[in-house]
DNA sequence: GTACTGACCGATACACTGTATCGCTCGGAT
DNA sequence: ATCCGAGCGATACAGTGTATCGGTCAGTAC
């Protein structure tokens, strides 16, 4: 029995549009959703289910746990990202740039890269991708290009990422950040106790997080590009 | 008053041995000690006040927030981290090298790593130490380069973490999973979707970890040298 | 048509988290 | 002798991930 009263002065359930089946994909929008909003604290299974307009145990119908769905999250992204260019060089640029553009789009992101084995589906065709794109390359060199690779642009993404938080944290615009470098380190390199570090600070010329990026990477293909045409 | 009891019957305290005053050394060290234990999920701030023999809320003297609690545990492990060598390269791969083991006495590192900016005192005086030995390189260089080598070190160290403990997940060991890559991928890539991948993982030699971290730092290291040299 | 079964669903519960609040206690200053 | 202020910690709160399990309901066997 629905309740006590009499159909008549029963009011029609609210008319809530169908909430479509449920299904990982649109769970993963959801939390990807609310990530992106409130960063990955943002996520809890409970908030997922209320975003969707479920009770939070029907979740584990479609995963075993939360860090399922993190993967889940994680692959999802590795879906836009699309590697694209000629000859094995523009391809790992490509790919290195466009995880950083996604890391850009979902800050969220440079949490979980290289926190777990990428093995989903979109993770593997961006992979097979890129491999593919090295087939002019020694076979036994393609492996540890593609890691290098990886694990450059993972620690860079996490390195800008936490930087561009500590920024937003203070309230500073980017100029004034990087000229003062916030006012704790102004006063810690004034100590003297960092002298080396004082000088660079004080006379190097200050990079954007863009070139910075980009150098780096630009170290790193360059290296690769003389060891193998050796 | 203690009690209801008269002095005379009631007994004296246990005789626990003084727990030597609380300070933020004694509080990361418990902390790191439980992190190596289990993990950072072995990490809260219960445990390390039972640890510590101390009621919870007696942290909050000590520290802001739990946050802070894993900035100084990171901090105290650079504290461990001394870059030595001569020469940039030298130094620079000390570093790389020195950052690697310490993640492998504490994994925990690993995910820390990356995550905040490092401003603790160790932290800046490991900076210093390497900034200092690039004094021969061109001022301009030596942050993009410090940048470069420390974004590779996150990232390689986050991946082979990661790798690491899905292997002991599966609990195969090293060999068999290399070998097999995983039962899971080993079927994935049996699909033909990605025939590029399967090839690679086929045919080419397969480099233990310790090999694929020195190959990639070459690399980049090979990049900055012949851009500063120039 | 009826009985049974097996799959799903979700309410509830559990153990645990980080931390705000706020009385209490106690050492030291007046 | 009195007050004060600092520190301590019991308690409480709002939240977490997930195990359990009774109830519901569709489909099947007779």
């Amino acid at each position: 029995m629905v309740s006590g009263m009499l159909v008549w002065e029963r009011p029609e359930p609210p008319n809530r549009p169908v909430p479509a089946p449920l299904s990982r994909e649109r769970i993963v929008r959801a939390a990807i959703q609310l990530a992106d909003a409130d960063g990955l604290d943002g996520v809890s299974l409970r908030k997922v289910a209320t975003a969707l307009d479920v009770r939070p145990m029907r979740l584990y119908g479609y995963i075993a746990s939360k860090e399922e769905l993190l993967d889940l999250m994680v692959d999802a992204v590795h879906g836009e990202v699309r590697p694209v260019g000629d000859g094995w060089r523009e391809v790992l640029q490509s790919l290195a740039e466009a995880t950083r553009h996604a890391a850009h789009e979902h800050e969220w992101l440079a949490d979980l890269l290289g926190g777990r084995p990428q093995l989903g589906p979109h993770a593997l065709a961006s992979g097979e991708a890129v491999v593919a794109a090295l087939g002019d390359v020694d076979v036994d060199a393609v492996m540890p290009v593609v890691a290098a690779v990886n694990a450059y642009v993972i620690g860079a993404v996490r390195r800008e990422v936490a930087e561009r938080r500590a920024e937003r944290a203070t309230g500073m615009d980017e100029k004034r950040w990087q000229a003062s470098l916030g006012p704790y380190l102004e006063r810690t390199l004034a100590t003297g106790r960092f002298p080396a570090l004082a000088t660079v600070v004080r006379d190097a010329a200050h990079l954007d997080a863009d070139d910075t990026f980009r150098i780096g990477l630009d170290f790193l293909l360059d290296g690769i590009e003389a060891r193998i045409s050796r």
